[in-house]
RNA sequence: GGAGCCGUAGUUAAGUUGGUUAUAACGCCGGCCUGUCACGCCGGAGGCCGCGGGUUCGAGUCCCGUCGGCUCCGCCA
């Protein structure tokens, strides 16, 4: 390089920097995505515009890679000069390249070329092609980033969450809500395919302490009062059922003011709805038919017509919990009966006092080291259980602290019903039912993972990945010991089986109820009900919730109201859109498949809320905060 | 309400028994570089060790409290 072309490119690049403005967008306009661009391009010039994935600049040759929604492409500035009549000169394109940064937004022209041989990416979707850059315009600049815009990204979720607007350009979470957009139009697309009709219900609407806590928002028009936000669209669907609208449903926001888990945020999306006379079967139907469509629109997976089926009672029994994992076996056995007059108290007493005891087989598992067991003891205990006792069944025996409590031929009965082999590892759980179902269920799974036995990655492209079952046939109530009453299982408005009616006056723990719910790989993701439609079995089912006449009409007096002037049997279903989409990508966590997801204390790290409002505000709404501001 | 893990440059981490000037990688800034694609090479800047208190001659390190993030129990009809 001569002195003079050194002075000239030193000019440049200063006029490069001096310049504040940037380039106007004006009458260019993108003719494809940079992900997008093939090898049937070659030879013609586009228009294309991304952002700075990347800057590899080699003084002479720099290479950009361009990003947006769809990929990357790789640019190629040379220092030669462009063609005459570019809105730079081809040294202006070339020194201009020299001042790009990790995202900076781009427009730029250029030729695509087939790449010179041996410089292929076969690992870039348009790896065998790159766009020689003769004109370029930088439509906006970026401050160093705080993390690398990158699948792969090793910073924290907090700090991305901060950083959301970066967060999602990352390709993995773009592929997400592109994911969720597909889901979202196929779950539409089959429902109004199949008569359900799409209405809005209100967002602002009646605070109904039943269920989990409201957001309330105050009412300026009517001090002292207060909306609350839905937890649901429960009562107003049922309205329109009893409007005569027949099917309906809605893709709706729901709000619960609750404690937050890796599966659970204060706003949250449900597909809902609801059919008008349908009993259980035409809403599962119906509802495999929509999943099936969802999954293989958005997955192309074909699911199976029709989903596995355990009653409540059933999944209970046979996994410890409500929403069973399927995908292997090692089930619970009740060996209760068994160990009624054995010499190790802790079973024989739950035995005798209405408890159970249950055990599971983990195959090969006599390997489990001290500290593993220990560790699944530790998870039992979370769950209420006092202890977990355990039994590696070795060629010479048991080896277990409790194997001295059992004659030869208790141990060979107990072998036999949890049908343990040499090498395996047997678990029990000795509690009120509740308690070891729960804690056993969870050491189920615990296991399950350990052994291999649940995948640590799902394949979301075949329907191996995928188990559902349909839980069905729940308890009506549950008795809660504390307050002294029934509470409903599921909601109060779900209709008890009709075999079932006369025990709602006579025996109320024993009633079963029309309820529904679906369980994916363990996880439920909807639940639903055939709906009470009988104001008189409604006004019984309110009696044993120990809800008052008073309170009742004060709380659904619409409801009671809209059922007594004449309803239609009906029922439907409601699924967490968020939890199916987490499942779909093997996420454990919500927040990967929701826009703007809140922390664990509900707080969104980006815009900062909840926050104070000023004193204005407050006075407005005829409010005063009565907590400590700060101390 | 409770339990556990975590908090050190922009980011991710290391930091010994409590002991000189708190390391590294990536990123950032400057220079060189015409076939890279996690480009390479040389140089540089960058720290309220989350915050507050305590113990100590001395604290990133030990103790107490507090704030924040994550996971879980309770809670979520």
């Amino acid at each position: 390089m001569t002195n003079w072309r050194r002075f000239r490119l030193a000019g440049w690049l200063w006029f490069c920097k001096w310049r504040v403005s940037l380039d106007n967008l004006g009458d260019w306009r993108k003719s494809t995505w940079c992900g997008s661009v093939g090898e049937s391009d070659i030879g013609s010039e586009l228009t294309l515009m991304g952002w700075v994935q990347r800057r590899r600049d080699h003084g002479g040759l720099i290479f950009i890679d361009l990003r947006d929604r769809q990929g990357l492409v790789q640019l190629v500035f040379n220092p030669e000069p462009a063609s005459e009549g570019s809105v730079n000169d081809g040294k202006g394109v070339h020194a201009l390249a020299h001042t790009l940064r990790s995202e900076f937004v781009l427009a730029v022209k250029g030729i695509v070329s087939k790449r010179p041989e041996e410089t292929e990416n076969p690992s870039l979707k348009t790896g065998m092609i790159e766009v020689k850059v003769s004109e370029l315009k930088i439509l906006s600049s970026a401050n160093a980033l705080p993390f690398q815009i990158d699948d792969d990204t090793d910073a924290g979720e907090d700090v991305r969450l901060k950083h959301r607007f970066l967060d999602l350009r990352r390709p993995v979470l773009q592929q997400s809500l592109m994911l969720r957009h597909k889901v979202s139009m196929a779950a539409r697309n089959y429902l109004s395919d199949n008569g359900f009709l799409d209405i809005e219900t209100p967002m602002l609407t009646k605070s109904t302490p039943e269920g989990a806590r409201d957001f309330l928002v105050p009412s300026r028009m009517n001090a002292g009062h207060f909306y609350a936000l839905p937890q649901s669209p429960q009562l107003f669907k049922q309205i329109l059922m009893i409007s005569g609208f027949d099917r309906y449903f809605q893709i709706t926001r729901c709000f619960r003011d609750e404690d937050l888990r890796a599966d659970r945020q204060p706003e949250f999306t449900q597909i809902d709805a609801e059919m008008s006379f349908v009993g259980t079967e035409d809403v599962m139907g119906c509802m495999e038919g929509l999943i099936g469509h969802v999954f293989k629109e958005a997955l192309g997976v074909e699911l199976d017509a029709s989903f596995a089926r355990l009653t409540y009672d059933e999944a209970v029994g046979r996994f410890g919990l409500d929403a069973p994992d399927v995908r292997f076996g090692m089930e619970l056995k009740d060996i209760t009966e068994l160990v009624k007059g054995c010499g190790l108290k802790v079973f024989s007493s739950v035995a005798a006092s209405g408890g159970i005891v249950k055990v599971i087989t983990a195959e090969g598992a006599a390997s489990f080291s001290r500290k593993e067991l220990d560790g699944l003891t530790e998870l039992a205990k979370t769950y209420g259980a006092k202890g977990l006792a355990w039994v590696k069944l070795n060629a010479d025996g048991w080896q277990s602290p409790i194997a001295k409590f059992f004659s030869d031929e208790e141990k060979k009965a107990i072998e036999e019903a949890a049908g343990a082999q040499v090498g395996d590892l047997m678990l029990f759980g000795a509690d009120k039912a509740t308690v070891a179902n729960t804690a056993l269920g969870r050491v189920r799974l615990a296991i399950g993972k350990r052994l291999g036995l649940i995948p640590e990655a799902i394949d979301s492209s075949t329907k191996e990945g995928f188990s559902f079952v349909w839980v069905t046939d729940f308890p009506m109530f549950d008795y809660d010991e504390h307050e002294k009453r029934y509470n409903a299982v599921h909601h109060p408005f779900t209709s008890p089986r009709d075999e079932d009616m006369e025990l709602l006056k006579t025996d109320p723990a024993k009633v079963y109820s029309k309820a529904y719910d679906l369980v994916l790989n363990g996880q439920e993701i909807g639940g639903g009900s055939i709906r009470i439609h009988d104001p008189k079995v409604q006004a019984k089912v309110f009696e044993l919730l120990n809800i008052g006449k008073d309170e009742a009409s004060s709380k659904f007096g619409f409801l009671l109201d809209a059922l007594s002037y004449g309803t239609p049997p009906h029922g439907g279903i409601a699924f967490g859109l968020d939890r199916i989409l987490s499942i779909m990508i093997g996420s454990d966590s919500i927040r990967d498949v929701i826009a703007f997801p809140k922390t664990q204390k509900a707080y969104c790290m980006m815009s900062e809320a909840p926050s104070e409002i000023d004193s204005k505000q407050l006075e407005d709404l005829f409010l005063r905060v009565t907590k400590p501001v700060q101390t």
